[in-house]
DNA sequence: CGTAGAGATTGTAGTTACTAGAGGGTCGAG
DNA sequence: CTCGACCCTCTAGTAACTACAATCTCTACG
């Protein structure tokens, strides 16, 4: 009887009650017994399991990533090359992300380094907003 | 009779004809006329509109910023401080988010070069992601 | 023992910014 | 006249939750 409820579970990993029984739903984490008045009952693997998912959502990896790691994780004989790949995958991603807000950031700073504080009517950024050019790379 | 069809405002603005709707749908871009068989009729001054809302979005705007941005704009005689405001509030998000993702980024770099490339068994990436270190910021 | 309040249950709908598809109507070329 | 490209509306799907409503269960206090 060393079971605890979602709301320990939630409190111990930082994360919202919601939230977990949104990851049963989508069956990222195991149903849990039930008590006899319905409650979820977690034991510490499903504290484990639930650390897991969240240090991997901290980390940035998406959900189907989460799920790929955890089924491998699982698999512990197996090479992980595989948990390589996806990590290196996502660590790209990351990067490109940086790269991209980078681009970002200068032209932010471009357009507003402009604004005279003057009127709306002869104002910078917006003339920069209006301006044709849409050298957009693929944002998000 | 200048005005052309959504099919050409969407190639002339890079867009696709749904999210023009979409804008319309929710109150970004008027109403244009209709003709007679129900076709939306564009004019020039709704490319101008919606290339506005492009590149603003390009940059990484929010919806809810890109209205403000337009109420502002067509404002002509007001002060452009508001306008200033929005696109340093922006860049602020822009800049937390560049480091937010470094962060991750070496942290990511730090358990993948941990990887010894044998079973998942002794896999440091497994291992790391089931550490209970949540000192995850508010990431995303 | 009764009850208040905290915390659990289910189910549904909302968020952001689109995107995709069904089931039609319209236009211009041949 | 017909064909294919284009347009119309409406609905539902995406990611990853979050928030609510209506109801139930558990625990502690008087």
């Amino acid at each position: 009887m060393d079971s605890f409820t979602i709301g320990k579970l939630a409190a111990a990993t930082e994360t919202k009650a919601e939230t977990i029984r949104y990851y049963e739903r989508i069956g990222l984490l195991a149903p849990p017994e039930r008590t006899g008045g319905n409650y979820r009952a977690y034991f510490p693997s499903h504290l484990a399991r639930l650390r897991f998912i969240r240090r991997s959502r901290a980390l940035g990896f998406s959900l189907d990533q989460v799920r790929a790691l955890l089924r491998l994780s699982d698999d512990r004989a197996c090479s992980c090359g595989e948990v390589d790949r996806i990590a290196n995958t996502h660590l790209k991603e990351v990067e490109d992300k940086i790269a991209d807000l980078k681009k970002l950031q200068s032209e932010l700073q471009d357009i507003i380094g402009q604004c005279r504080r003057g009127t709306i009517a002869d104002c910078r950024i917006i003339e920069a907003l209006g301006t044709a050019s849409l050298r957009g790379q693929s944002r998000r």
